[in-house]
DNA sequence: TCCGGAAGTTTGATCGATCAAATCGTAAGT
DNA sequence: ACTTACGATTTGATCGATCAAACTTCCGGA
């Protein structure tokens, strides 16, 4: 088979030099417009293709971003960095980038991982994932000025420190829109399920909920409290405990819940105890919220993963923007979610008050 | 910030040449185990990490097998596919191999995006899934002897095509498995639910559970058509027609059904109509068949991604193979599933035979 | 007329590795 | 002892692009 064509090639036929043929690719307006035409056309003549890996050498750009993915699939909100990796290679597309994937079996093994492949010029820049306080990936990015953006916010740490980029979904918004969604119902008595304090992502959650009620009701944190139950992350265990709190006397009217997962586990609970009209909302919007027809709050990863190229590469450009330069401010994107609420399905009905304008929520009958 | 060093600066530490250190990388076995030593120890002194972008350039390999992410996520089903990415990349990786993300619109922008990366040098191999009867993918493939694998049988073609390499899971099996499991509780009504006739994989499925009742009842093609209802893939759609069945006479003991989204929707149906004991048996195993109890068909997607590298690579290889070289024999994978059981919760409740020995089955206890 | 300078284009060097062929040294064969 | 052969290592060329600097035109101003 005839060799691929090279810059040399198209530079004999469109009667040029190499560098212009260069030109015409990388910088096209510094070339004169009858010549751009010309290479243009050889270009097209000979199916030319520039040879990735020989522009990577000289350039030591790789217009490619590195992201782990995890070996194991953590049941059911797994799904949610996967529909951001879905929405994020998409995007990078659109500005000439692409993913690549990798794995690695604990903190030390993804920095080296990190090492191998920004010394080979593989990667740009990475995207990390599932973020822990003083965590050495962070670290050592930083220090080595690697690009990268976190997707997550570095819970307790400086949230607009300059090397620190993260995107993050705005979990207080999230829960804050389906609470007074609740209350809008004419809802008082809305119970909280959550994952035990501590985790930043669960507790940012908890104060949405939290705020609602306390502008709403005007709540003590003593009765906060009493309206909260906690578990750890689980579709059974949250059925248990939403089981132990129907048999006691909750005096409840409705579950804000932190997952899809807890939601869906309460969902059961619900279902099991009778109550009908007992309304759930999860987060995540995952798959299975879908298919149940469970109201959840819906992270907008599309937006969540343009967020994430913004930072990376700017505005509108084509290359990631070398450490420290020139970034813009803010140096993170708090994505909204938006609520969605559905019909809800016989697992565990809603009924819906009939004169409710349900704002801006999105709404969505069973598909 | 010093420059990384290269293979010149490690040959210079251990005082050789250029290329015993690009020996030592790549076939240690022909240099002399003194000379290794002294050059490992260089390459460990310096941290040292061969440039993958210049190797690429000069081999024309790689190192990456690129795979299309649709941009859409199908639903609950979806998941399969993501669970098979999990662990082609971790087993990619135990082989030195990296995966690739693109997208692509339509086959057409996919075969142009194949060119892109091939020319580039970007990936070595493509993975092709949702593979059509006549794809035009695979003749471009073919005829540019580019390596791939597809993920899914090429239906209505030849299925030993020394051309066409495909791992596959042998959804026969599956619901042969399934039905038989139900068999012997004591069930004999066992009904099917699938997707109308015409898809590859559907009519795959429905063959197994018509072989188990076959074997075991010997019933004719019209009693098996009479056991059988199809709709659409969604779970509303499942539990629309599941309910119109049990609104009828339908007297039957139990369902085997061609995907978790129909076992879903047939569960919610079964609930709704107040049975209690009806067992339904789900296909992919997905996050909710886990997260609400549904018995399913496991796909082992960790066996389907050892099997796609087995072919793309040979046993044990590190590299791919080029396109009709050594190419051993079988040329495909068909991967047998296993069958999940569940002690189904509340919302389908199987009522455990007492003695039942469940075989070879696995048994998994809400976790 | 001559010079400065910008625009457009070309030339030579280089990125970091591997390939192919050459070289060196040593052990085996006759 | 002399050739042959092989194992181990080195040398020069090369992969395909871009960078940096040089070169050529051509125009306007003194």
């Amino acid at each position: 088979m005839a060799q691929l064509p090279t810059v040399e090639d198209v530079a004999r036929v469109a009667n040029v030099s190499r560098q212009t043929v260069s030109n015409v690719l990388n910088s096209p307006e510094i070339v004169k417009p009858e010549t751009r035409g010309r290479v243009e056309t050889a270009i097209a003549e000979l199916g030319y293709r520039p040879h990735a890996s020989a522009r990577r050498l000289r350039t030591r750009q790789s217009s490619t971003i590195g992201i782990r993915l995890d070996p194991l699939v953590n049941g059911i909100s797994g799904s949610v960095l996967d529909r951001y990796l879905h929405a994020l290679t998409e995007r990078a597309a659109e500005r000439g980038m692409r993913i690549m994937l990798f794995t690695a079996d604990d903190p030390d093994d993804e920095i080296e991982e990190f090492r191998r492949l920004r010394d080979g010029a593989d990667v740009d820049a990475f995207i990390v994932t599932a973020t822990r306080y003083a965590d050495p990936r962070i670290d050592w990015l930083v220090a080595e000025k690697v690009p990268f953006v976190a997707f997550g916010r570095p819970w307790g740490e400086d949230l607009n420190s300059p090397d620190r980029l993260w995107v993050d979904v705005d979990g207080h918004s999230g829960t804050h829109q389906a609470t007074q969604h609740l209350i809008s119902r004419g809802l008082t008595r809305i119970g909280y399920l959550g994952w035990p304090e501590g985790s930043g992502t669960g507790d940012d959650r908890r104060t949405g909920w939290e705020a609602a009620m306390t502008e709403r009701f005007g709540l003590s944190p003593a009765e906060l409290a009493g309206l909260t139950t906690t578990t750890e992350e689980g579709v059974p265990q949250a059925r248990r405990i939403v089981e132990e709190l129907f048999a006691g006397d909750h005096g409840l009217d409705a579950l804000v819940c932190v997952s899809d997962s807890l939601a869906l586990g309460a969902m059961m609970a619900v279902n099991e105890a009778g109550q009908r009209s007992f309304p759930v909302i999860g987060f995540d919007n995952t798959p299975v919220a879908q298919a149940v027809g469970l109201s959840s709050v819906e992270q907008n990863l599309g937006e969540v993963a343009a967020g994430t190229l913004e930072l990376l590469m700017g505005a509108t450009g084509r290359r990631v923007i070398p450490h420290g330069e020139g970034l813009q401010d803010p140096r993170h994107r708090l994505i909204t979610p938006k609520l969605v609420v559905r019909r809800s399905s016989h697992l565990a009905p809603v009924e819906e008050a009939g004169s409710t304008t349900a704002g801006n929520h999105n709404r969505e009958e069973n598909q």
